[in-house]
RNA sequence: GCGGAUGUGGCGGAAUUGGCAGACGCGCCAGACUUAGGAUCUGGUGCCGUAAGGCGUGGGGGUUCAAGUCCCUUCAUCCGCACCA
């Protein structure tokens, strides 16, 4: 017999499978489609194991849907823009695109060595004109929708990256792909406007059923939206109005002060008057000079000074000094926010800190507090109004919405509402992007670049020394233009777009991926496309799931296609770990995946990676676990072989009612596996149980190694043993498959269906049970019903012994499971 | 601080609808085959106990004939958000 050489089969079958482009799709509206995708990879030039995670996963549910016959796309390409190629090219002198065109290479070998399924015809590459071109088309679509405009404000920077980044790529502070810190500067860059869409971005995550609830709750959180009241005070003193934002309108009576951020445009106009400007200024200047970091925690110290200055509350008249602070944020609401120390835990403590009035308006039902005696804010969002006006007396819920109609009918507030997410900034101050087809004229102004004439060309001889300005903006061949509406001497834009706009729309590009008029066809995105189920990291929770989901609807309201969600099932990966740790360079405990499937072979280390923990949970790496997983296939593998000339001499069909009683049970060990592994691949996502119940088959089939077997049997039990493992293990099972029945490609046969019959047995064990606790155990026919139950169960020697001289209280029977008899003394 | 998750043998994990806790794999122990075994096959393996039996799903309490599963409470770990007024 052969010994299991993973290595001499391996190749074999990947040259013919990727020869033949096994794996093609097309568009067949008579057939169902199922539309499976892993998250593209960054070409950073070899694999991981997280990769291999997400890719085998993909891999088991494309070979799986393909083989119950439905039509499956499931396709692979490269998110291949980037600050590291154009990193590698400051340090190395390489170009970007030599660089990242031969990691993807690379990575293509690497994918291929494990065996995915995958049609390559369809690969989209984002740093390809041939994309990129479909890119800027985008973006002068959003262009024309009034969706991308160009404004100057506070962005975030990282000078590391010498870019400056969304508000989703800020992770604590700091730069999401370098860590470096980021602070704030004034610029004038493209957005995208994102807000517009806040709503139904919140409103449609109720539509997506098949997604976990946390990715879906912190894209609620990130979205923030919330119902409050914008008040406008009057400050006569420097004639001007001044607007606030609160969710808590029925501490209206409670304010005390007004607090506007550092970089308020009403700061300009009290450093005009005021007689200690000096003051204001350099405080102004701290608080504007603090990191990101210090800015937004909740921990740092809460500064403030006062501006000398009041205005009027317009609820009671009161006279309320306005503050300039460290802790109001520029960028929310209106910039300025009521102080109200009685019902707001950082208000208190300002309050407590500056001596600041506080007046109470809000106390729990029965209880009469002390604004002198209390040492926190009372927050909470019950009890009962006091010190305000009319008002004062009712219920915390009626008061909300009577005083927001009050101040609706004086004229001094607004019902509104609001949200935290802002408008993405797309503009990246780097070469190795999608440049913004943008073009300025000193006479017509902001000019699209004319749609015949994209895609705007990365300009290739271009030089890469470090420096603060982006290569693109040194170029004088790229930024040299005549402008396309009056032909004037103009300039081009010279930043590039955020590579997440690229991977905002590639899913959709696979379904129509050599089209050259249009970024995809309406019919074929809207016959495979959305993507059925998406697979990838918990990171992208927020970034690339918000803009993606972002995009389809601006999409579909430009009628390029007509669904509203991209993905209707999303599975967030666990991470792989080693030693108690994300696997990383730094950390020293990477394992490389191709070393791996070099020792022990691409099946091996799919099956491995799929069997020891759920897919959407962290997996520890174990050496052993593989040699497990490694030893299981040449279990398969020879305990198949030493069947081989039974199955090859048996009959197509075999009298089940022939078979002995062992050869019975293994039938029914047969159905009932096909039946459980049909389920956890298809319906549960638990592939771990999956596979332990073909182990277990194949544990039962080893139970007749020197025994007689029907070779009816032994066949039926082998072929459906490769059909279920094809998809984990795709080489062995197709080598089996040849081996012993050589009639084409197992991954063109269909899964295998049970014999619902088969799946149930004659004989059924029952549990009796005394007080609740096991006694005995009984066979019995399956049917027997609960009385028959009953009886035999008192017959038995070990419960007749229990029950003897005590009180039958109680006995309750369940057919097919257990009969329980409660006794008292 | 807020939100979410997780907690089961020596380890990874299973138990899908309240019904035999620990499937499957790793590790460990023993046997067979063998010049040899870090190959392979077979058997054993939650803990305490010679046994009968008892105990056991982070801790405490509860509901129930029956709880890993439901309820209350508490602890620990991990993740996300973190001055959003």
């Amino acid at each position: 017999m052969d010994k299991y050489e993973p290595k001499n089969i391996e190749k074999k079958w990947q040259d013919k499978w990727f020869g033949e482009n096994t794996f093609k799709t097309e568009m067949d509206e008579g057939k169902k489609k199922y539309y499976t995708l892993e998250m593209f990879p960054y070409p950073s030039g070899n694999l991981h194991m997280g990769h291999v995670r997400n890719y085998s996963i993909g891999d088991v549910l494309a070979r799986f849907k393909k083989m119950q016959g439905l039509n499956v796309l499931h396709p692979m390409g490269f998110d291949s823009f980037g600050m590291p190629a154009e990193n590698a090219a400051i340090k190395n002198g390489v170009h970007p695109a030599k660089w990242t065109y031969a990691n993807i290479e690379n990575m293509k070998r690497q994918q291929n060595g494990m065996g995915l399924s995958y049609d390559w015809d369809r690969e989209a590459i984002t740093c390809s004109p041939e994309y990129y071109k479909w890119t800027q088309w985008f973006f002068e679509l959003f262009y024309k929708r009034g969706l991308a405009y160009k404004k100057k404000a506070s962005v975030n920077w990282c000078d590391n990256c010498g870019t400056v980044l969304a508000n989703e790529q800020v992770i604590e502070g700091k730069c999401w792909r370098c860590d470096g810190e980021v602070h704030k500067k004034d610029l004038s860059q493209w957005f995208f406007k994102i807000t517009d869409y806040a709503d139904e971005l919140l409103k449609d995550l109720d539509k997506l059923e098949g997604w976990p609830e946390r990715v879906k709750i912190m894209q609620e959180n990130w979205i923030g939206r919330s119902v409050g009241l914008e008040i406008t005070f009057k400050a006569p003193a420097l004639d001007e109005e001044i607007s606030v934002y609160t969710t808590r309108p029925d501490t209206s009576y409670g304010i005390t002060f007004l607090a506007l951020a550092a970089e308020h445009p009403l700061v300009e106009k009290i450093l005009e008057k005021s007689d200690k400007s000096d003051d204001i200024r350099k405080f102004c200047e701290r608080a504007r000079n603090q990191s990101e970091m210090e800015r937004t925690s909740s921990e740092s110290e809460k500064e403030g000074i006062n501006t000398g200055f009041t205005c009027i509350n317009p609820f009671n008249g009161n006279e309320v000094e306005i503050w300039i602070t460290n802790y109001v944020l520029a960028e929310y609401g209106t910039g300025a926010v009521m102080g109200v120390p009685s019902g707001d835990e950082r208000d208190f403590r300002f309050a407590t800190k500056y001596g600041i009035k506080k007046i109470l308006t809000l106390q729990p039902k029965g209880v009469t507090l002390n604004i002198d005696e209390m040492t926190e804010a009372y927050v909470e969002k019950e009890g009962v109004m006091v010190n305000s006006a009319q008002f004062t007396g009712m219920e915390f819920h009626e008061a909300m919405e009577a005083i927001m109609d009050y101040a609706e009918e004086q004229g001094f507030g607004k019902r509104r509402v609001n949200y935290r997410l802002r408008d993405w900034l797309i503009s990246r101050q780097r070469y190795w992007g999608a440049p913004i087809p943008i073009i300025y004229c000193e006479h017509c102004g902001e000019v699209l670049v004319p749609e015949e004439d994209l895609p705007v060309r990365l300009p290739e001889n271009i030089s890469f020394e470090e420096g603060a300005v982006s290569p693109l903006a040194r170029s004088e061949e790229f930024i040299n233009v005549k402008c396309p509406k009056c032909g004037a001497p103009a300039k081009r834009e010279t930043d590039t777009m955020d590579t997440f706009l690229c991977s905002s729309w590639y899913f959709l590009r696979y379904t129509d991926p050599k089209n050259n008029e249009k970024p995809f066809d309406r019919d074929k995105v809207n016959y495979f496309a959305p993507v059925d189920q998406y697979i990838g990291g918990i990171e992208h929770a927020i970034l690339h799931l918000l803009y993606s989901r972002f995009f389809t609807k601006v999409l579909r309201d430009a009628k390029l296609l007509d669904f509203d969600e991209p993905f209707t099932r999303l599975l967030t990966q666990g991470m792989v770990i080693k030693d108690g740790a994300k696997m990383s360079k730094s950390k020293g405990n990477v394992v490389s995946p191709e070393e791996i499937i070099e020792k022990y072979g691409a099946d091996t280390a799919r099956l491995f990676i799929l069997f020891a923990a759920p897919v959407d949970r962290d997996l520890e790496w174990s050496d052993q676990g593989v040699e497990g997983a490694y030893r299981f296939l040449g279990r398969l593998w020879r305990i198949l072989l030493h069947f081989e000339d039974k199955i090859k001499s048996a009959p197509e069909n075999y009298d089940v009612a022939a078979l002995n009683k062992e050869e019975k049970e293994l039938r029914h060990k047969l159905h009932v596996t096909i039946k459980k592994v049909t389920e956890d691949v298809g319906e549960r996502f638990m592939f771990n149980t999956a596979i332990s119940s073909v182990m277990e088959l194949v544990n039962t089939l080893y139970t007749f190694q020197d025994k007689e077997i029907n070779s009816g049997l032994a066949r039926e039990t082998a072929r459906a043993l490769l059909l279920m493992i094809a998809p984990f293990a795709p080489h062995i099972a197709e080598e089996l498959n040849e081996k012993l029945f050589n009639d084409g490609s197992i991954h063109q046969k269909s899964w295998p269906s049970y014999d619902e019959a088969a799946t149930k047995t004659d004989e059924i064990e029952i549990v009796a049970q005394i007080n609740g606790k096991v006694r005995d155990k009984l066979t019995v026919p399956a049917d027997t019903d609960k009385d028959t139950l009953i009886e035999l169960a008192k017959e038995r020697e070990k419960i007749a012994a229990a029950i003897a001289g005590k009180t039958i209280v109680k006995v309750i029977a369940v057919p097919g499971k257990l009969v329980n008899i409660v006794v008292r003394d």
